[in-house]
DNA sequence: TGTGATGTTGAATG
DNA sequence: GCATTCAACATCAC
């Protein structure tokens, strides 16, 4: 369940498991998803380092070392994380991990291998390559008016390009469209100043929200337009038309006819 | 049995 | 070089 405050979520779980720990060995059983190595050099890059810290960036989080190089991890649609002691408590789907000096296990799990985890020496130079846009924590008005002014692709397209602003994904994006009655397929050039401050505005504002109740914001389901209703048919709660699904920018996409127009 | 899934990427095209 | 679109990735669960 991975968008920016998931990815959040993960944060604080690792660095709780693992600051300050040092790494006795890695344990691999499928090094797929370690996508600039393979799993032995991985292995042997890590062991003995200390962890020292972590940096999010929208959905990428970096675990920092030691050394000054980072392991990147990057959970895909399934990644998962599972702090446990005893061998028999490892997940099923758990990919390699982390056994610490003190005898604590961090395991990586993920079913469907889109997880991405890469060997970093330059955090920085990844980041630059990958072209990464500011956090949505971190978006400033002024540059988010520049970068989106005048885009032929959609709202929705617009908001998923990790290099415009990092940490939404389909669900949020659906459900800050929702909120702000704009049609996920509207064209970004067509949209006023007005329009697109309002959505700089509702990005900060719901993932500020989701990420100071973390974890436990989804127990404000009426928050969230994805969480309780979302289903085609049903009524929009506030009786402003019928969800219906289509897609948008190669997503499975959810709006409330008529409340959204195009 | 078929279908779709909270994401990213490389290739193709404009 | 940039912007955009889209199939492909691999597996599981309903």
């Amino acid at each position: 369940m991975p968008e920016l405050p998931e990815v959040h979520n993960f944060k604080q779980y690792f660095d709780a498991a693992a600051i300050g720990q040092q790494i006795a060995r890695m344990e691999i059983h499928d090094d797929r998803i370690i996508r600039n190595m393979s799993g032995p050099v991985f292995a042997d890059a890590l062991k003995g380092r200390k962890i020292t810290g972590s940096i999010r960036r929208g959905k990428y989080l970096f675990a920092q070392l030691d050394n000054g190089h980072d392991v990147l991890l990057h959970f895909g649609m399934t990644g998962d994380l599972n702090l446990y002691q005893e061998p028999e408590d490892r997940g099923r789907f758990e990919k390699f991990a982390f056994h610490f000096t003190d005898g604590n296990i961090l395991g990586f799990e993920d079913s469907r291998l889109f997880a991405r985890i890469l060997y970093l020496e330059d955090r920085e130079a990844y980041i630059a390559e990958k072209k990464l846009g500011p956090d949505a924590l971190d978006l400033e008005l002024e540059y988010f008016l520049e970068k989106m002014r005048g885009r032929k692709t959609t709202l929705k397209g617009a908001l998923l390009n990790q290099s415009i602003v990092a940490g939404l994904g389909n669900l949020y994006v659906d459900d800050l469209c929702y909120k702000l009655r704009l049609h996920p397929a509207a064209r970004v050039a067509d949209l006023t100043d007005e329009q697109l401050t309002q959505v700089y505005d509702k990005i900060v504002e719901m993932m500020t929200f989701a990420t100071e109740n973390a974890p436990y914001y989804r127990d404000y389901p009426d928050e969230w337009f994805w969480h309780t209703w979302r289903k085609e048919g049903e009524q929009d709660p506030e009786g402003e038309g019928e969800v219906k699904i289509m897609k948008v920018a190669g997503r499975t996409t959810y709006y409330v006819e008529g409340r959204q127009p195009l």
